[in-house]
Order: C-alpha cells, then sequence, then structure tokens
RNA sequence: GCCCCCGUAGCUCAGCGGAUAGAGCGAGUGACUUCUAAUCACUUGGUCGCAGGUUCGAGUCCUGCCGGGGGCACCA
C-alpha cells in the first residue's frame, strides 16, 4: 500500500531512473515531480532541464534517458516527452482503480502519520479579560484551532495555550471599578465593553480614581488577597464568555488551556535575572534592556526589549521572552508558534533572537510567528479596536448562523432540531473558511457580504456537495464497502478520482507552511471535481456495475471532504 | 529616515523556477417532470505595479524605483 502522496513515488522512481540511466545522484525533491495541467497529463517532471545542463546533453536526450531507464509500468502509462524536456507521467487506469479502492477502507485516506513527531507549543486566540472578543479575535482562533487539528492529525504532540490578557497596570482600575459597582451585584461585568469603557472613562477623568487604581495594580502585584480575588472574578466572568464564544465556534480551548499574562508571572524575575547574569542586559534611561543584534530604531540607535520597565514593572517584552523561556526550556517543545497578526513581526523578531542569545532555544527548536493580515475597515485603513464600530464577535456569529437558518427554513423534510444543527454548522463554516481560505499573511478587508457567501470557494459550497454525495448513498438503499470495485470510464470520473488521490499532497502542504488555505483549495477543487461528476455522470440509475462504482466515488468524495473540512474545524452535515 | 509585508481579470483571490497565468463573483447565453438548481455547461474578461538582472526558462529569485499598509523605547 502506497502511503502518501503518489508525487512522492513518482520522485523515487525519477531518482531511481536517474542514477541508472546518468549515473547522477539526485534528491526525491529535484525530480520536480509536479501536477500538471496539461490535458491527458497527470503529473509532469521537469527535472532534465537543469539536468541536461550539469551532464552536457540536449535535455530531450536526458529525457528520453531518464523514460528508458523508468520503472514504472506498474503505476504509469508510457511516458511522453513534450516541449524543451517535460516527462509527461500519466497514471494508469487500473493503478488509479486500485488505488480508490484501497482508500475507500483506510480511516486516514492515504495521509501518513510523521515519523518524527514533533512538540509543539502553538499560542494562539489570546483575547483580553474584561474586554468582549470582537471580530479581531477570529483569525488567530480559528487558524490556530485548525493548525492544532493539522498537527495533531499529523502525529505531532501539540500543546495549544491561550495567552490571554489577564494581567497588567489595566487591571488596577477595572478592580476599582468593580469595587465601586458593587462586589456582590454579579450582573456589573456582564457587559464587559461597557464595564471596560466606564473604568477608562473614570480612570481619564477622575484623578481619585486613578490614583486608587494606581495603588490597586501595586496590590495586584504584591498578591494581596482580596485584590486577587476581585481579579479572579473577573477573570472567571470573561471566560465564561470566551467559552460561549469558543462553543458556538467549535474552537476546543479550554480553562486548561489558560496560558495568560498572570501566569508568567511567577517567572519574570527569574528570566530577567537569568538575562542580567547571562550579561545580555543593560541599563537604558533607566530601564534594563537587551538589545537583540540587528534591530534599530528611527534615530539608527539599537532597538531594545524592555525587560524591566524603569518603574520597575515588567511589560509585554519580558512576559515574551518569559514564555519562550517557559515553553522551549520547561517544557521542552521543538516547535513553538505564535499566531499573532503580522504587525508584532519585528517585536517576535527581537524576542525569538533575544530567547537563543539566552540560550533557551537551541537551533534545533523552531520558532515560528505565524503571522496573518489585519483586518481592514471598507476604507482600506486598519480595523481599529478603539473606533467604537467594532463586529463583536458573538453577533457576527450569531447573524451568520440567523442568515444560514433563513435558507435552511425553506427545507420542510427537516425537523426544527436538523435545521437548527445545519443552519450552525453551515453559518459558522462560512465564518472560519472566509477567514482560512486565503493566504494568511494577506490583509483582510471585513465584509459581510463576502463572509456570509455561499457560492463559489465557501464552506457551503463544500458543504453541499457533501451532502449530494451522502444523498445519493442514502437514496441507494446501500452501503459502500471497503474494496468495492471501481471502473472509469467518463472523464468527470477520471478527473474525480484524480482529485481524491491528492488529499495527503495538501494536507502536507497546508501543514508545512502553516497554511491552512492550501487545504481549503484542494477540497474546493474536489468539491467541484464532485459536482462536475454529478452532473454528467447520473449514479442512481446507472447500470449494476458502474453504479457501484459511482457509488463508492461518491463515498470516498464524502470522506475526503468530511475529513478535509474536519481538519479545518468546519463541519460537515449529512443532509443540507 | 530605517526595517517588514503587499501590488495578478471590473471586484475578491489561487498560482510549488517550468509549457498557452487559473478560480469565484459580476456580466451574457443555456440547463430543473430526471440522484439536493445553496448547482452545472458555455461565453466574456490580463502590458502579473514599473525598469533592469540571474536563468535554457521568471507572476515566482535578486537589485532599484513607484504605489498601498504596517512597525520602529518602557501599551500588547
Amino acid at each position: 500500500m502506497l502511503q502518501g502522496d503518489v508525487g512522492l513515488e513518482l520522485a523515487a522512481r525519477v531518482v531511481a531512473a536517474v542514477k541508472s540511466s546518468l549515473d547522477l545522484d539526485i534528491t526525491p525533491a529535484e525530480a520536480l515531480i509536479r501536477p500538471s495541467n496539461r490535458p491527458g497529463a497527470d503529473y509532469q517532471c521537469n527535472a532534465a532541464m537543469g539536468l541536461g545542463k550539469r551532464v552536457g546533453r540536449p535535455p530531450r536526450e536526458v529525457a528520453a534517458a531518464i523514460v528508458g531507464a523508468l520503472d514504472g509500468t506498474d503505476l504509469v502509462v508510457e511516458p511522453e516527452i513534450a516541449g524543451p524536456g517535460f516527462i509527461n507521467l500519466t497514471l494508469t487506469d487500473t493503478w488509479l482503480t486500485t488505488h480508490i479502492e484501497q482508500l475507500l477502507g483506510e480511516e486516514r485516506l492515504g495521509v501518513p502519520v510523521t515519523e518524527r513527531p514533533r512538540r509543539i507549543a502553538i499560542d494562539y486566540s489570546s483575547p483580553n479579560v474584561a474586554k468582549e472578543m470582537h471580530v479581531g479575535h477570529i483569525r488567530s482562533t480559528v487558524i490556530g484551532d485548525a493548525l492544532v487539528r493539522m498537527l495533531r492529525f499529523h502525529g505531532d504532540e501539540v500543546i495549544p495555550h491561550n495567552h490571554l490578557g489577564d494581567w497588567g497596570t489595566p487591571f488596577g482600575m477595572l478592580i476599582e471599578h468593580l469595587v465601586d459597582e458593587g462586589v456582590d451585584a454579579d450582573h456589573s461585568v456582564s457587559d464587559l465593553n461597557v464595564f471596560y469603557q466606564e473604568a477608562r472613562k473614570k480612570f481619564d477623568s477622575d484623578p481619585d480614581f486613578a490614583e486608587r487604581a494606581r495603588l490597586r495594580v501595586v496590590k495586584l502585584q504584591s498578591g494581596d488577597e482580596q485584590t486577587l480575588e476581585l481579579w479572579q472574578q473577573l477573570v472567571d466572568e470573561s471566560m465564561r464568555h470566551f467559552m460561549k464564544a469558543y462553543k458556538m465556534l467549535g474552537i476546543g480551548l479550554t480553562p486548561e488551556d489558560n496560558y495568560g499574562e498572570s501566569f508568567y508571572n511567577q517567572y519574570l524575575a527569574d528570566t530577567v535575572a537569568e538575562l542580567e547574569q547571562k550579561g545580555l542586559t543593560e541599563i537604558s534611561d533607566g530601564a534594563l534592556c537587551v538589545f537583540p543584534k540587528g534591530f534599530f530604531n528611527r534615530e539608527g540607535d539599537p532597538l531594545p526589549l524592555i525587560v524591566r520597565k524603569s518603574d520597575g514593572g515588567y511589560g509585554y517584552m519580558s512576559t515574551d521572552l518569559a514564555t519562550a523561556r517557559y515553553w522551549g526550556v520547561e517544557r521542552a517543545a521543538t516547535d513553538l508558534l505564535y499566531v499573532v497578526g503580522t504587525p508584532q513581526a519585528q517585536h517576535f523578531a527581537m524576542v525569538f533572537v533575544a530567547s537563543r542569545d539566552a540560550g533557551w532555544l537551541t537551533p534545533e527548536q523552531n520558532t515560528v510567528h505565524v503571522n496573518f493580515g489585519s483586518i481592514l475597515g471598507e476604507d482600506g485603513k486598519m480595523f481599529r479596536t478603539r473606533s467604537g464600530d467594532t463586529v463583536k464577535l458573538i453577533d457576527l456569529l450569531t447573524e451568520a448562523i440567523d442568515r444560514a437558518a433563513a435558507v435552511v427554513g425553506e427545507r420542510e423534510d427537516l425537523t426544527a432540531e436538523e435545521r437548527a444543527s445545519i443552519a450552525h454548522a453551515v453559518g459558522i463554516g462560512a465564518v472560519k473558511y472566509a477567514d482560512l481560505s486565503s493566504d494568511r499573511e494577506k490583509d483582510y478587508v471585513f465584509s459581510w457580504e463576502k463572509m456570509l457567501a455561499t457560492d463559489g470557494n465557501t464552506a457551503t459550497y463544500l458543504q453541499y456537495a457533501n451532502a449530494r454525495t451522502l444523498s445519493i448513498i442514502r437514496k441507494s438503499g446501500e452501503t459502500v464497502r471497503p474494496g468495492a470495485k471501481v471502473t472509469l470510464a467518463e472523464k468527470a470520473e477520471r478527473d474525480l478520482a484524480l482529485q481524491l488521490i491528492q488529499l495527503p499532497a495538501a494536507v502536507q502542504a497546508a501543514i508545512d507552511g502553516y497554511t491552512p488555505h492550501k487545504l481549503t483549495t484542494y477540497l474546493y477543487e474536489t468539491a467541484s471535481a464532485f459536482t462536475s461528476f454529478f452532473e454528467k455522470c447520473p449514479v442512481l440509475k446507472a447500470e449494476p456495475e458502474i453504479r457501484a462504482s459511482r457509488l463508492a466515488l461518491c463515498a470516498l468524495t464524502s470522506k475526503v471532504l468530511t475529513l478535509g473540512l474536519d481538519l479545518l474545524g468546519i463541519k460537515a452535515p449529512t443532509r443540507l
């Protein structure tokens, strides 16, 4: 049984052919196997041109030598050499059908488990306590969750952590405001945004209050019991809110995954002491700083990470160094992933350099800022939190579900419960998919219309295709069994089959670059290949053998779409 | 001023150094008594920001420029 992608197998064959015909050692990557978009060719090998240069022979001659030595009769039909030296590879129908038949019985649909699992600590979501989650939190939360799912499926040990903004100076004013409002009034923080804004307003306008807030910060940091209790109330209330959003979104984060700023607080003094001990710090403008090499401010002077502020307090830079130290040393993670917006790129670059200088991370340990573009308003400007016009996350999700419900409501053959469940899957899926289906590094213009669209490259389209596959199978009254005989007569059937075997490559590509959109693109193409097949190839009315074969294709399509969507954190309802 | 990211069809976006740059939306024409029309087929649409360079081959790599965005000392 072939594990993984066919492209890898083809590459191995080409490597062997190059060795035997040209006596050259090349890597599988150098075999340059690519899926081909040429009619009639499934894959192509682009190695001959480069090798021709290397051995000083015409590329077409090299291509002919490779083809002559290629041991691939079980896999591909006689390859054809085209243009300057492209080798067109077409899978035999025998191989393709056999492979499809085998995949039907395979839980992982051909995706291998990694042989070298890693321990991956991933920081994502990271909302602020006492602030309601808004659209700006979608990206980190949804992308992070998808990465967790994909990496776990890949076989890695994944440790998610939610870096809550639950500590620091704002909590002085928040706690004082809580005291003013009456500690027992359990509804006092029910609307977190209003609560925060009121506290802020009082802090700015009432010097008395501001002074109390400052004193409260000192109490908090010195561990005053009563203050900690109040603080805990704020955190708990916020967590209830976060969990509500996570539950709606189908995000797996729980309070167990909380590693907020308050958690790292206990490590800050040691972290800083260690930096001092290693001679990496210096005092600048009264602040204790680390100056990682290669970073400069606008005057051209070295740019610091301020590890202890001039007032003796610790800021986010100390905390982020403490996280790198904690996950790199204490938890021995092999990979540290931070799903945080692009604007913080320089900050993370500095933290990574400083952490390596401090010896907390070895060269074998990867640090990746899984950055993503900003959410922009319709005006193309940054969607600022303080603009007052932010869309609340819960409102957005509710709206998305309502819109989906309006369409599902027309279905009369479903129970109210089914309709609600479908509306939820479709609405939430639309929002998540909108965020996962484009290159995460690019900025994102917020638009209801785009986010809730149900046509084109959207979650709804995939869910719809899946529901149709299952509808056919349901109506057939049969269960498709592994090993069901498959034949590929029509072009639409073969196109679909070829698409279905490429899941492993798509998953790997998405994992390699932490780029979920590579998977969404593949799934969209798969759904598209299915709908073409659906239009052209009747299943239930076909002759028994064809019918069985097409049912098998439907079944495998459904498995691929369902698994793929699951890796993205999107539900695939059996009916729509 | 320095650094980072982006610039592909009217719009939103894919595109792994390979052949004639692809989808969706929009617009136009067809297709539901037939497995779900939340669909499909066909048509329309491009100086890949500009100029050099590397290469057998550049949307993709390098340099410079133009345009947009972001970051650049005690907020995160």
